[in-house]
DNA sequence: TATAGGGGTTCCAGTTACTGGAGGGTCAAG
DNA sequence: CTTGACCCTCCAGTAACTGGAACCCCTATA
């Protein structure tokens, strides 16, 4: 299979497709005029990474739950661990912009919003606080 | 004052303010040392910015920001709007990250985390679905 | 057979907002 | 006069692609 199939049935763009095999996360076989040659295997090995990826899991992270997948003799709990750590990342980063929206929405609430030049967001922002 | 005063007060890395200075969202007067040498007004501006990178604004929105402070005739319509269109990026994010964080806590739930080789994260990872 | 189109290929640069490090000048104190 | 803490510039790297240039390949049609 060619690469803009696979790009379609995987919803990957064929760039990072390509890119992929750049950094070594699946390795295509290649046909006499130099094509990438997509086995079941490898578009499996996408689709595995793009859902990966849609869960957020950083590139490095993806690497290492192919790597246990590959590993039959894994242990359940590598995997669990890994998605807890992945997990307290996303509650943090929720934590920080659950932060920023509530003191934004309340600045922006308090902006009156007309022609006029006097704006409690830019004197938040002036602060010396 | 020098550098790493204003670090210290703004709370900004050294280098960051140097950055800063390179993107010409400062630009601190030299001594004849070729030290950087920094005014009460730079120390606001620096500030100013710090509180804005810390509500998630861009840097071009922080620019946008900085720009209109200093407009004496800017309308708080054109702030209250840089706001709201960040409030909107913002609000984004977290839907997505709630999105993820649902479904992993889902899957994380539903692993033994044990030593046995069988994993529903995995497994849902792997999924044609 | 010439050519036009729609594939495919590589490689380089740019994105965001810094951060680290090398290599080297400057200043104040002892 | 040396030592240590500053300061400077410039270059490279980060995460995960993305866009574009320059070029090759395959197929169909006039």
């Amino acid at each position: 299979m060619n690469i803009s199939d696979v790009a379609e049935r995987t919803g990957l763009p064929v760039k990072t497709i390509r890119y992929y095999e750049d950094i070594d996360l699946i390795s295509p076989g290649r046909g006499a005029n130099g094509y990438r040659q997509f086995s079941q295997a490898d578009l499996h090995k996408l689709a595995f990474l793009g859902r990966a990826r849609s869960l957020g899991f950083g590139i490095e992270a993806c690497r290492s739950l192919l790597r246990l997948y590959n590993d039959q003799t894994r242990a359940s709990a590598d995997v669990k661990a890994l998605a807890q750590e992945h997990l307290a990342e996303i509650d943090q980063k929720i934590a920080e912009l659950g932060q920023m929206r509530d003191t934004l929405s309340h600045l922006i609430a308090a902006c009156a919003g007309n022609d006029r030049p006097d704006c409690p967001i830019l004197a938040d922002l002036a602060s010396d606080s």
